[in-house]
DNA sequence: TTTCGTAGTCGAAACGTTTCGTATATTGCA
DNA sequence: TGCAATATACGAAACGTTTCGACTACGAAA
């Protein structure tokens, strides 16, 4: 492949001018430039990242960690990052955790091996002790996705949690129901666990209790939720309506649903929190609280270029969107 | 950050002896591996991959292009390659040709100046003038998936396509309609192409016409195939039955189905080709002909390894994979 | 006319690796 | 005991850039 070298001896000229003309670095005389891109497009010369980073000791590539890329939410996020990505001149690097810790370390280890400019990071867990594992594994530009991580300094762009739980209970209140259960994630984890404490002030509010059993863990997996919310279904007494923490959270509780033979929202009312693009087609068609997902992660990846290239580097007050009510054809007033 | 040069000093060797122990790239004693690695533990050396890339030649890195990650069955792709890259010790860079050229053609430039070691391609089109027209874009090891590129002397790895069609356009034959019709995608765009090939096929074997008026053009688009299948039943006498070529065509016609006040099947029976993970909870349940994404994408990545690592780098023949009808809700036998 | 500032260009060093030829120590064998 | 062969370790060059100090002209100010 051509390098600069032969577009410096094409033009006849230095390679520090081709370099320059290049990155508009230094004044260069009108003359030399056309030269110099004349030699470019005669040449096919295409800049070499590795070396340009290596010398400059900046990448212009951004890392993107999500929990499961193949999970529509999150595929969504990857392409709001992409366009802003490609747009600045910058590079993206998506890379699943599968929720686990683990390979988070691993998905981060090679983030750092490429020497990524700048990490939007959805957390596996958010206690603080999972904070102290990243802080040493972390060394650059962050912005958090979704969640805080306990004793991460980073900037954080989230929906507000905690009333997209309450706002899911509260329809299911003004309803007439009294027996509602919910589905959750992973304890530790903000995004549930913040969810739920949405949830659980809605009821204590409303005077209503919330049995133990009618709490399952579902792990944000399809079919874990579908077993646990099964579980929760057999309860006694079983609970007439059910929230679930996430959009395959939302698809297990109805697949449970149907598994037991309980109609929605007849029997059952759900709702989800999250939306799905394909609502509309769905049966039920879900009522949702959602989430701005485009635009968080359009405020993420903006917020995370605007400290990578130094225009805004102090830390900022966190981002913090509103979710939303969707009232669909799943939830409805409970049995008589 | 610390360098080869410090884990050299820190454990008293040079710096090709630390390289050595890193790649097992020549033979050290125990000892000094020990020490090397203590070494290393205690600086936190992380490789620079761009150092190593520029003098080695080879990145490690590997370029998917897909037309839209945010589309599941693309981030189904993503998330399989992935995978496989990180299992092999190989990074994956995956972006969005948004199914324009113009936009394809930004991103390959992009994937050159990272220097990716191969390439997964689903093309935006796959007419010989596109062929020519990549064919100077790319420079490493590719792969092509779901479809061939005349011109590209690359391997393929794809779904039988025209069984595709054949096999919906029989199964609504099978059930005796009469009038029906295909929402198409891009034209010049092979999976397309060779769909409605075997679509038209099946059903002039079987003696039907198909009228033109029946063809609607979905550029693979939710909106556009909606738009495109509206147009299409408003045709007189209007089709009973209606393909769909891609997963996001066979939403748009669902759609276009409702916002004309048909039900599906009764009014209309619909099959799609590629299959959703969430059939089970569509209303109507779609009616598909599937294919083995996952299959697939696996194939390709392992074929582009097996390249890229010069297992075996001579051409082969090209991976067909076949697809199968599952029949669901949303195709029945035609109104009297 | 001299001096100074500035636009334009150049050359060489440096970034962190890998690679390869060379040097040294150790072993096996005559 | 001596010498070839082998096993280890080393040093320096090179990969393709950016960066920075230095140099040359030339026009403006004194």
């Amino acid at each position: 492949m051509a390098t600069i070298k032969d577009v410096a001896r094409q033009a006849g000229v230095a390679i520090s001018t081709v370099s320059a003309v290049l990155n508009r670095s230094a004044p260069v005389s009108q003359d030399v430039i056309d030269r110099v891109q004349a030699a470019i497009a005669k040449t096919g010369y295409t800049p070499h990242a590795a070396a340009r980073s290596l010398r400059s000791g900046r990448s212009r590539l951004i890392g993107l960690v999500v929990p499961n890329i193949a999970n529509p939410h999150f595929a969504m996020v990857a392409r709001e990052v992409e366009n802003v990505c490609l747009r600045a001149g910058y590079t993206s690097m998506v890379y699943s955790s599968g929720q686990d810790p683990r390979r988070e370390s691993q998905v981060l280890t090679m983030m750092r091996v490429q020497r990524v400019a700048g990490l939007i990071l959805i957390p596996t867990r958010s206690d603080a002790g999972h904070g102290a594992a990243l802080i040493d594994q972390i060394n650059v530009p962050t912005v958090l996705l979704d969640m805080q991580v306990e004793g991460l300094p980073f900037d954080v762009v989230k929906s507000d949690n905690a009333a997209a739980g309450r706002l899911a209970a509260e329809h299911l209140i003004g309803l007439g129901h009294k027996h509602i259960g919910m589905i959750v994630g992973i304890p530790g984890l903000a995004t549930s666990d913040d969810r739920q404490l949405g949830f659980t002030q809605a009821l204590a509010q409303n005077g209503l209790a919330c049995d133990r059993s009618w709490i399952g863990r579902g792990e944000f997996d399809m079919e874990q939720a579908r077993t646990a919310a099964k579980k929760v279904l057999y309860a006694a007494p079983r609970p007439t309506a059910l929230v679930a923490v996430s959009n395959m959270t939302t698809l297990g509780v109805l697949l449970a649903a149907r598994d037991l033979g309980l109609a929605v929202p007849r029997d059952l009312s759900v709702v989800g929190i999250d939306d799905f693009e394909m609502a509309a087609l769905m049966d039920p068609q879900p009522t949702v609280v959602s989430t701005p997902v485009r635009e968080m992660a359009r405020a993420s990846i903006e917020r995370l270029l605007d400290i990578v290239d130094k225009k805004n580097a102090a830390p900022q007050a966190n981002r913090i969107f509103e979710p939303a009510l969707i009232v669909r054809s799943s939830t409805s007033r409970p049995p008589a």
